[in-house]
DNA sequence: ACAATTATGTAGCGACTGCTACAAGAAAAA
DNA sequence: TTTTTCTTGTAGCAGTCGCTACATAATTGT
């Protein structure tokens, strides 16, 4: 249930989402939303914490957890990821979450301020000096996908190019 | 009449705005709004560009044309105008365009990346080693706007102390 | 003064929003 | 078997969406 909702969000984006789209690709009706989810706020909340845990299993399977050789290497094979057919929708919709929070949505902001937590665990896993370096890498890659985002992935591959590496 | 839009658009997010309540906040009326600028997308797409103006305006304004003595030093002055209140509400309408424009509306991608590019000169002429660096600490920037609208603003503060500077 | 254009209010259309009242079938418990 | 609970379909409500038809007023051009 939660999947067939999660790759519709994926497909047709989180904040225009309706329950009757969701419902007929869920293959349920909006009726039947309410009745599980009790409120169209409560089926997002679930539905963040289900993309939230979908998107770390994706990483986690990914890349290797062992530490990469320098900065550049490591970020390069994350924006890579991101830009690949199958993680590009959960970029999409994580610039929804991002949206949303920062217009004071809680559940939006919950979950994302989770999903930057694990990401920056799982980054730290794979850089050799850990959470302090990798915060910096985290910020520049959220930097990365917002200029992916409009459209500018020329200046994003200049920030990658700085970057110490080999 | 724009600046009315704007102002209510700053105040209530974008990607949610709809006609009658931004009809209401100009003194005018949903009927008018589709008079003058012939459709809903159209009146978008003015109030974009009115906004980049505006934004431009902003930052000419708030920040001397002068280079900086450091990347840190630079980056941490242009933060504390983005979180400062007066320009908060464009940061989040900011983040409204971007979403958008990762969901393919064109409009707020062409906006968005005129934007980013108007940003990119701006912080360029603030820099002493002029635009290759400048793309840098723009994604970087972009990176700690993210950090801030989920609510991490320790973790761009940590990228801000990691960069090279007095 | 008369005609043509421009501006504005009123009312409403059809589509969609989240959600609900009501009823009925299905399943489980007694 | 009967009764209670769970699940589902049908229909619709009140509100909002972008937009438009129609009429009227104000302005402008000749």
């Amino acid at each position: 249930m939660l999947s067939a909702l999660a790759a519709h969000v994926l497909e047709n984006g989180l904040n225009t989402a309706s329950l009757r789209p969701m419902a007929s690709a869920a293959g349920t009706s909006d009726r039947m939303l309410i009745y599980h989810f009790g409120s169209k706020d409560a089926l997002i909340a679930e539905l963040l914490e289900h993309l939230a845990a979908q998107m770390a299993v994706g990483l986690d399977a990914a890349l290797p957890s062992t530490p990469f050789e320098s900065d550049r290497a490591l970020v390069l094979q994350v924006v890579q990821l991101m830009r690949s057919d199958p993680f590009r929708p959960y970029s999409r919709v994580w610039l929804d979450i991002i949206s949303a929070s920062a217009q004071g949505q809680s559940a939006h902001l919950e979950a994302g301020g989770k999903i930057i937590d694990t990401f920056l665990a799982w980054l730290a896993a794979r850089h050799p000096d850990g959470e302090a370096r990798a915060a910096v890498l985290l910020t520049l890659i959220e930097g990365i996908l917002v200029m992916d985002g409009v459209g500018r992935s020329d200046i994003a591959d200049a920030a990658i190019e700085a970057l110490p590496g080999a």
